[in-house]
DNA sequence: CATCTGGCACGGAC
DNA sequence: TGTCCGTGCCAGAT
């Protein structure tokens, strides 16, 4: 089934280009966040036709995100289920350090890729398993979407709303700072929060809302330059979300971490 | 890329 | 309709 065309020029809801659009904007919290928010109603085979692409552009200042429904219901659940099976996952001894204190981060990771790829962060350094078949597949499937390519992948299973991921930036040494990264959610939806890095803390320098967004089932998330350097994000704990979310964050990594 | 805690907002019970 | 209270969310400290 080659739903995805080869198609490197993106083509968003209403039919218009990159070249042609302004930018659509949902909002989450009308008092605060008026920033974008994907949260449109798509009835998602009317949009994944054989020749466009349902793309949504999230943008705000130094923030430039393309957020697409990239696997109809049926094939999102199919892949889920293979990735539960397929997916070795690292034993809970993923410890992380923050603020001196060591701990177990609170949701199970694993990482594939390219022969050879390690990926540190944090003082955690991973070593790239093989690509398994589904995960070719879906990276495939990104590619084909994107026009973009990608080596490494970083694997996060949310067991349920308890499990989460601080907020943070992707500014790893080895990534190529040009590169989007490409996130793929399968399972339960979750909130996906960006902050401005100049507008966290107590007495912050501006006043910039974050940008909120529900990552959906078989949804991609396209995080493009240079939103990992002005901006945080995270995935809060919601505690009313009872079922497991996979998350698959497709990467370039650089081989000998020149920058 | 962590947890912990206090303040606050929201919503259900009555 | 108002108040009380439990829950969850968020921001700040560490």
């Amino acid at each position: 089934m080659d739903t995805f065309v080869s198609q490197t020029r993106k083509r968003y809801i209403d039919g218009t280009t990159d070249e042609q659009r302004e930018p659509v904007w949902k909002k989450f919290k009308e008092e605060e966040c008026n920033q974008g928010i994907v949260k449109e109603d798509v009835k998602e085979d009317a949009y994944l036709t054989e020749f466009s692409q349902p793309w949504q552009k999230i943008e705000a200042e130094g923030l430039d995100c393309d957020y697409a429904l990239l696997f109809p219901k049926e094939e999102a659940d199919c892949l889920y289920t293979q990735l539960e099976e397929e997916v070795v996952y690292l034993t809970d001894k993923t410890k992380i350090q923050v603020f001196g204190k060591v701990y177990n981060v609170p949701r199970k990771q694993a990482t594939c890729g390219d022969a050879g790829l390690t990926y540190n962060y944090s003082g955690v350094s991973l070593q790239a398993s093989p690509w398994t078949p589904t995960l070719e597949y879906i990276r495939d499937a990104v590619t084909k979407a994107t026009g973009q390519t990608f080596n490494f992948v970083l694997i996060n299973r949310y067991k349920d709303g308890h499990d989460h991921m601080g907020e943070h930036r992707d500014d790893e040494r080895e990534l190529d700072p040009l590169c989007p990264i490409a996130s793929v959610s399968l399972g339960a939806v979750r909130d996906f929060v960006f902050r401005h890095r100049e507008s966290r803390g107590k007495q912050c320098r501006r006043q910039i809302n974050p940008v909120k967004l529900e990552l959906a089932h078989g949804s991609l998330l396209l995080m493009n330059s240079p939103t990992n350097t002005h901006w945080y994000h995270s995935l809060p704990a919601r505690k009313r979300v009872l079922t497991p979310r996979i998350n698959l964050t497709f990467r370039r990594i650089l081989q000998d971490g020149k920058k």
